[in-house]
RNA sequence: GCGGGCGUGGCGGAACGGUAGACGCUACGGACUUAAAAUCCGUUGGGAGCAAUCCCGUGUGGGUUCGAUUCCCACCGCCCGCACCA
């Protein structure tokens, strides 16, 4: 019998080195084998995990050796996304070099992961920041422009006035940098832009395919991408005097049917003809500053008031003839959406009705509910927006009255379609993706400019386009473009002198395809198409759902643009995706309102007060774990003072995995208590037999059926992803072993149960604890591995069971339960349900009215 | 404002429309120990009762049903996403 208790300091190195010496978690590409591919976000190396990083990886690492257990050929791969601003600013403030610094990151991640004793496939790791991945990018890159999914444009940008760097629309956070916190401003360049808007109807159609994806991620990304079904069509422009201008004004709405409604016509600042004519108009020229002056973010836009600048410019109304309305240029209308211009019609929308108030423009209703007197409506309140749409009808609306809505937006469509100046468009909110970024730690772009040839793509035989290792910092903006040499290039066409882009990548698309460089991580191609076509897409894919827009997205995207060149034949990269909660811990403040590690909050008669200091503190409450907040644990300590096993353990327990996790101390206790019990049970289970117990074949069998209903329920569980149920399955098949173990018996019938349950339990909980696991293991005798034993099959005769508990219910409420055998007829049920005394005093003389039986269930009588 | 989700013991949480509270944590009582730790046994939704047992309980109010934590409607509270998108 084992004493000792288990040391996972002793044992974790000891099977993590017996799995590496075996490679048992190298993926071959072997198709006569089924495959599955279990993928966690690859992590950025910022130099240490944190808790969500061993939360995430334990869950896939669950699902990565449950699947190897039942026969799947598993792919569970770990790279790095190695490019990025931290490193800029390591260089920055320390002096040390990006490169360096990620190395020396990855090293000491790479280190703790595998101390996590996780089944990866290290064979396949790769790091974006090393060129033999990122000039597969660049290679790329040159086919999607060579395919037309490049587009170099100027427009409006978000700018971080802090990371000095252009942001997509994905990373801009009310209104803020993703990264820096920064209020964005907007700033117009020259920008190379990925079109992911080509894709918008299709990446929106497909999301119903996606049915193995959260509901809450579609309808983000449904959402996301915005689209709206509307019309484009031009007014006819007069100028003061009323003369026709040969100019003509589109807007687009999807309010064709208040088109009666229109009272006057909005142009964004940044319109085409609003700047034109700023050129003579100097309180143009100012109003424009203004707007562009006003953030974006969320407190500028609430604040601000909706303002306009009146141009001397009529719109004519297209079927009232003689009236003409007029033209503002105004700060509430967006140069990035639709035209760019609107009709207002104050009566049916918020923002028009403001500025209609504010500059005294008509308010006239077109739409009211059904039956409502059209000269009763009051146009003070504020517009009608009707909730219901087929509850309303047309009103003051000329030939439009008493239509429906849909049937005058048909009847204005189809009237202007004729007369040749509308269509009906789709519009999304989904804008293309801006990929530039000023700095020097990320994917060179591999164009030249040349003043003769203009753009031209770097000869693929000249790849990769390396980043040059002597870079200074000292100065603020994009290191690259400070270079001496680097840039400096003759062109490939024509050979005279032209210059590098110096802009690298939107990091972001380094983790567009990562996912199936791990199918050839190490192909002269970006991606064997044998090798993809075997392991793709990916079968799991776990991570935060804060990348439920961003990478996601884009990723999509970038699988389709890759198929479109030739790279990939799959659409779409994740087939099932699940997104895990944050790690959150108790916080703690000083009454000044500084943060106190949790660890030093002590709680006395008098309330929580610190425990250095002794002042008094306030809770704080249940946050993500954040420096700022002071409530971070760190995963090395707990891995050092309680082992891998234990800190998976915790990580999988209780709160089901999409839900954010508190930690807790006594938590992580009591995974450790559970570790150690364990090892204990399975040390008593190799006990002798002893001829001369007296059998207790009831309490063997149900020892057995514990753990055959353990193995399915575990095994369904897991598949689910529900691997807190899984857990509390195996907490009760423990509870079960112990009890078997008490028991006096020391047949041979009983120490077979006994034994089945002790191996089954060590295979049913190695997924979550593998090197507790082996250990164990290897106490049962086994010369084998546990990475090498399949998983457990339950067997039915365990399983099923001959008596059931039925539930005895009068008028609904419990009186009773009663033993009986499996699938008895309903009618002996109601027989021998009916004579019990508990129900008879329930029933309290009253007759039976009837009685429901549900098969091996409940039984509920009706009395009347 | 628009869209979505969630409300169950002291806590994390279980529960194909069918015995609400599995499993874990905490707390309390007991055993072992010189003592502590560890371990083991028991109790732990509220209330009444010596007890058998009974009553009340899944945010609030209604509804459907023999039966509702689960389905429907309204309300309250919390969380998340988007947000001047025409």
């Amino acid at each position: 019998m084992t004493t000792e208790r288990y040391n996972p300091r002793d044992a974790e190195p000891r099977w993590q080195q017996a799995w590496t010496g075996k490679k048992s978690f190298e993926a071959a590409n072997d198709p006569s084998r089924p495959k599955y591919y279990v993928l966690e976000m690859f992590p950025y190396p910022s130099g240490r995990i944190h808790m969500g990083h061993v939360r995430n990886y334990a869950m896939g690492d669950v699902v990565a050796r449950f699947m190897r257990a039942r026969g799947y050929n598993v792919l569970h791969p770990m790279g790095w996304d190695a490019f990025g601003m931290p490193a800029e600013n390591a260089a920055i403030e320390r002096g040390i070099h990006p490169k360096s610094w990620t190395y020396d990151n990855i090293a000491a991640m790479r280190r703790q992961l595998k101390s996590m004793g996780l089944s990866l496939d290290w064979s396949r790791e790769i790091a974006t920041c090393d060129p033999s991945y990122y000039r597969h990018e660049q290679e790329m890159f040159i086919d999607f422009m060579a395919a037309g999914l490049v587009e170099r444009k100027v427009s409006m940008v978000n700018w971080d006035p802090v990371d000095m760097t252009v942001l997509a629309n994905e990373q801009v956070i009310e209104g803020r940098g993703w990264r820096s916190g920064a209020l964005v401003e907007k700033r117009e360049l020259a920008q190379w832009f990925l079109k992911i808007t080509a894709y918008a109807e299709e990446l929106m159609q497909a999301l119903d395919g996606l049915n193995q994806w959260p509901e809450k991620v579609r309808l983000m990304q449904r959402n996301w991408i915005g689209r709206s079904e509307g019309l484009r069509f031009s007014f006819a422009l007069e100028d003061e005097t009323g003369k026709l201008l040969d100019e003509s004004l589109t807007v687009f709405t999807t309010r064709h049917d208040t088109l009666f409604g229109a009272s006057f016509c909005a142009l964004s600042p940044d319109h085409a003809l609003a700047r034109r004519m700023a050129e003579s108009d100097s309180g143009l020229q100012e109003f424009r500053r203004e707007c562009a002056a006003l953030g974006t973010s969320e407190e500028s836009i609430e604040r601000a008031e909706k303002k306009g600048y009146r141009l001397p410019i009529y719109a004519r109304h297209p079927f009232i003839d003689g009236l003409r309305m007029p033209l503002y240029a105004a700060n509430f209308v967006l140069m990035g959406y639709g035209e760019g211009a609107i009709f207002g019609c104050p009566g049916h929308d918020q923002r028009d009705f403001d500025f209609a108030t504010k500059y005294g423009l008509p308010v006239i209703p077109v739409v009211a509910p059904n039956g409502t007197d059209p000269n009763q409506i009051d146009v003070s309140a504020g517009p009608y927006l009707e909730k219901d749409e087929s509850e309303a009808v047309m009103i003051n609306s000329g030939f439009l009255d008493g239509l429906s809505v849909a049937a005058a937006k048909n009847e204005v469509a189809t009237r202007l379609e004729h007369e040749g100046r509308a269509e009906r468009k789709v519009n999304y909110r989904l804008r293309d993706w801006g990929v530039l970024r000023q700095r020097y730690w990320g994917c060179p772009i591999p164009v030249i400019h040349c003043g003769t040839c203009g753009v031209v793509p770097v000869p693929k035989q000249d790849l990769p386009v390396t980043l040059p290792d002597d870079v200074t910092f000292d100065k603020p903006g994009n290191p690259l473009d400070h270079h001496p040499t680097w840039k400096h290039v003759p062109c490939p066409v024509c050979g005279k002198a032209a210059r590098r882009e110096t802009d690298t990548f939107d990091t972001f698309i380094d983790s567009s395809w990562y996912f199936a460089r791990f199918c050839s991580p190490r192909a002269d191609v970006p991606v064997d198409r044998g090798a993809a076509k075997y392991w793709m897409p990916v079968d799991q894919y776990i991570g935060g759902v804060e990348h439920a827009i961003l990478h996601l997205l884009y990723s999509r995207f970038y699988a389709r643009a890759m198929k479109k060149t030739g790279h990939l034949d799959i659409e779409e990269p994740f087939a099932s995706l699940f997104t895990q909660g944050m790690v959150t811990h108790e916080t703690y403040r000083t009454q000044g309102g500084d943060w106190v590690l949790p660890a030093e909050a002590g709680k006395t008669a008098a309330g929580w007060v610190h425990t250095v200091t002794g002042e008094p503190l306030t809770i704080g409450g249940i946050e993500k774990m954040s420096k700022s907040k002071r409530n971070v644990v760190d995963p090395e300590a707990i891995l050092e003072q309680y082992g891998a096993d234990t800190a998976r353990w915790f990580m999988l327990s209780d709160t089901p995995p999409e839900r954010d996790i508190e930690w807790t101390e006594s938590g992580v206790e009591g995974a450790w208590r559970f570790t150690q019990r364990i090892w204990r049970l399975i040390g008593e289970s190799i006990r002798q037999h002893d001829p001369a117990s007296s059998p207790d074949a009831a309490a063997a069998k149900e020892l057995r059926q514990w753990t055959h209903r353990s193995i399915a329920a575990v095994t369904e569980d897991i598949s689910a992803l529900r691997f807190n149920r899984a857990i509390a399955r195996i907490y009760e098949l423990s509870n079960a072993l112990s009890s078997a173990l008490q028991n006096p018996d020391r047949s041979s019938a009983m120490n077979a149960a006994v034994s089945d349950a002790a191996r089954t339990m060590v295979l049913l909980m190695a997924p979550m604890m593998p090197h507790l696991a082996e250990e164990c293991w290897k106490v049962l005798g086994n010369d084998s591995l546990v990475v090498e034993t399949p998983w457990p099959l339950a067997l039915q005769e365990f399983v099923a069971s001959d008596e059931v508990t039925i539930a005895v219910q009068v008028n609904g409420k419990r009186r009773d339960e009663i033993r009986l055998a499996k699938g008895l007829a309903a009618g002996d049920v109601e027989r021998q349900v009916l004579d019990l005394e508990s129900v008879k005093r329930a029933l309290d003389g009253k007759p039976v009215r009837k009685v429901i039986v549900v098969k091996d269930r409940i039984a509920n009588i009706v009395s009347g």
